[in-house]
DNA sequence: GCCGTTTTCGGCCCGACTGTTTTCAGTCG
């Protein structure tokens, strides 16, 4: 039988962690649940072999008992606790819990009370106004509940994007929070707007949108909020913010202090949870008490308010930590100030120096009307050289991939010697003649090796037979990172944010054989991609693995649109430009490449 | 349930808003 992947793992812990919140147990062991779910679901190697290692306590946030019920999971297939518990709480009580507006404890009392054991039966008891009537409750209560349940069940007729999950890919969520931010500057009242929270961190998907602003008329500022165009129904208000709904079915807040807080509220509200938790315990251990509005110090009773961000690292001794790199992963200990209070200068920190847009010399991923991109290959260049690239890769589809227009070997020949007369023709930037070549099931290319030797680049990715088994999967791709012609690996896991899983790969395998034969590793920066994603890059850098950051362009305007999301993926992966190859000059990058040494 | 440059026991971030309540519990981020 298959191991359960980190995500499934994650998955029972999160749900066991939901099942004890409604047995009423105590909030930390809750969250200790549900930090243990998140440190599964972020690591970078297989939890399921760490647990039957007998080191998964070595992960920060699982000890001896979630162990002991990790190996229930593993040898039994279920967790003794969550078998039981299920029967005392049917599965429709967890569903009613993710009800915006209703938690445990008073899904708990629809059930007991009324019998409520599903959104169906919670409908059912609202429209017959028997909610009103229980302590606690009342007939707005009840008119919420309604309307929250038919939003869910209409969301999931529609086929709500992300299965569901309520989550939004990140460009599009950007594209709305950025409209509202530009709608708030141009208010009178406005002195700073920006967007926070996981868009600020640049997350693969969001849930919710966070704006805060600065303002000495913050009522003014709410109000215009409330008004804006793109705003559907505000849901909350108050004197600090507002929360509303847009019309795209986005939740978004915005919170608005004086400017000398604005420091403290964009770092509040850029998060993530963990990171603030672990900012704010080490600062109650020196006695400090951080909020959105200030830091507190129990020895002077004195607040501290920051207008920057950079005040409040200074302040609480880190340096100044990069919103991409706040997920809680170890950056707090390595932003740390040596030197203790008040000494000036404090050591430099452990960050990495990450790499920007600004880094890239070449562009290694994209298609043209050759496979099943719109622009031309002379288009293609003029906008890289536009961009500033000095090389770019040509990486039509090769000649299985199933849709689009195959490139036929005796087509990739022509295309070879178009890429070469486009080369002349156009200066200021080398063109590659390259290909993205399917990894077929068996892990050989689908182009011989002839042909293969007369490319300047080859990408090799998996674009059919998704389902094999991990084990399959594994050496499929293995073999193809093996092949002498193969400079990288794309887009490895094959998930579509939101969309699509990623199909079953042992990650750490297939990095173990890129670092062995010097195959480099994609982070494919498609905003529905961006895979590699931010841990696997990290610890594919970590191995030594070559990295290039592409956008897998199908039209000129997505060379530039794309940018930032690979960049993004690559800067949550700790990366400076060093660990990326394509950052390098093309006389440079020509050396690195696996076909120029001859593996 | 986890964790340890004050602790192996006793802590575990901090605040806003809603709806129902007469001072607060529940929920959320």
């Amino acid at each position: 039988m298959a191991d359960l992947t980190n995500s499934d793992i994650a998955a029972r812990l999160e749900e066991l962690g939901d099942l004890y919140e409604l047995d009423g147990a105590i909030v930390h062991r809750v969250v200790a649940y549900r930090n243990a779910a998140k440190a599964v679901r972020d690591a970078s190697t297989s939890i399921a072999a760490l647990t039957r290692a007998g080191r998964v306590t070595e992960l920060s946030g699982i000890g001896a008992t979630l162990e002991t019920k990790l190996q229930a999971l593993l040898e039994q297939g279920d967790i003794p606790q969550a078998v039981a518990l299920r029967e005392k709480f049917p599965a429709g009580l967890l569903e009613m819990t993710r009800l915006p507006g209703l938690g445990p404890k008073r899904a708990r009392r629809l059930h007991e009370e009324l019998g409520v054991d599903s959104l169906e039966t919670l409908a059912t008891a609202a429209r017959q106004g028997r909610i009103q009537d229980l302590r606690g409750f009342g007939a707005r209560a009840e008119a919420k509940l309604l309307e929250a349940v038919e939003r869910a069940v209409a969301a999931d007729e529609e086929g709500e994007e992300g299965g569901g999950s309520g989550r939004v890919v990140l460009d599009r969520a950007r594209g709305i929070g950025e409209q509202v931010v530009e709608a708030l500057r141009a208010h009178p009242a406005a002195v700073r707007v920006e967007l926070a929270g996981s868009a600020r961190r640049w997350a693969d998907s969001v849930k919710d949108l966070d704006v805060v602003a600065a303002s000495d008329d913050p009522g003014a500022l709410i109000d215009a909020f409330t008004r804006l165009d793109q705003i559907e129904v505000v849901t909350a208000s108050g004197e600090a913010g507002a929360r509303a709904r847009t019309h795209s079915g986005m939740s978004i807040d915005l919170k608005v202090v004086a400017p000398g807080q604005f420091g403290n509220l964009l770092q509040h509200f850029t998060g993530n949870k963990q990171h603030n938790v672990a900012l704010r315990e080490a600062a109650v251990r020196r006695g400090l008490h951080v909020s959105e509005y200030g830091i507190l110090d129990d020895a002077t009773g004195e607040t501290l308010t920051c207008a920057t961000e950079e005040e409040v690292y200074a302040a609480l001794g880190y340096a100044y930590i990069e919103p991409e790199l706040r997920e809680g992963r170890g950056e707090l200990a390595a932003a740390a100030l040596d030197g203790g209070a008040g000494k000036g200068g404090g050591a430099p920190s452990g960050l990495p120096r990450l790499i920007t847009v600004e880094d890239l010399k070449g562009e290694l991923h994209c298609h043209t009307t050759a496979s099943d991109g719109k622009d031309e290959i002379e288009e293609m260049a003029y906008a890289a050289r536009d961009l500033g690239y000095e090389y770019l890769a040509i990486t039509d589809h090769s000649a299985s991939h199933g849709f689009g227009n195959d490139v036929s070997p005796e087509r990739l020949e022509q295309q070879i010697e178009r890429i070469r007369a486009a080369n002349q023709a156009i200066d200021g930037i080398e063109l590659l003649a390259g290909s993205e070549v399917n990894i077929l099931p068996d892990g050989s290319p689908d182009y011989s090796d002839e042909l293969l030797a007369q490319l300047d680049w080859a990408i090799a990715s998996v674009h059919t037979s998704f389902a094999l088994d991990e084990r399959a999967m594994t050496e499929r791709i293995v073999a193809a990172v093996e092949h002498p012609f193969v400079d990288a690996i794309g887009h490895l896991t094959g998930r579509k944010i939101e969309a699509r899983p990623p199909y079953a790969v042992d990650v750490e395998r297939v990095i173990e054989a890129c670092a062995r034969t010097g195959t480099m590793l994609e982070i494919n920066g498609s905003v529905n991609r961006r895979d590699l994603n931010d841990v696997h890059a990290r610890a594919a850098a970590a191995a030594g693995v070559w990295i290039v950051v592409t956008t897998d362009a199908h039209r000129v305007a997505t060379l530039a649109t794309t940018r930032p999301y690979g960049i993004a993926t690559a800067r949550r992966a700790w990366l400076t430009a060093a660990q990326v190859a394509n950052t390098r000059p093309w006389d440079e990058f020509a050396a690195l490449r696996k076909r120029a040494h001859g593996r």
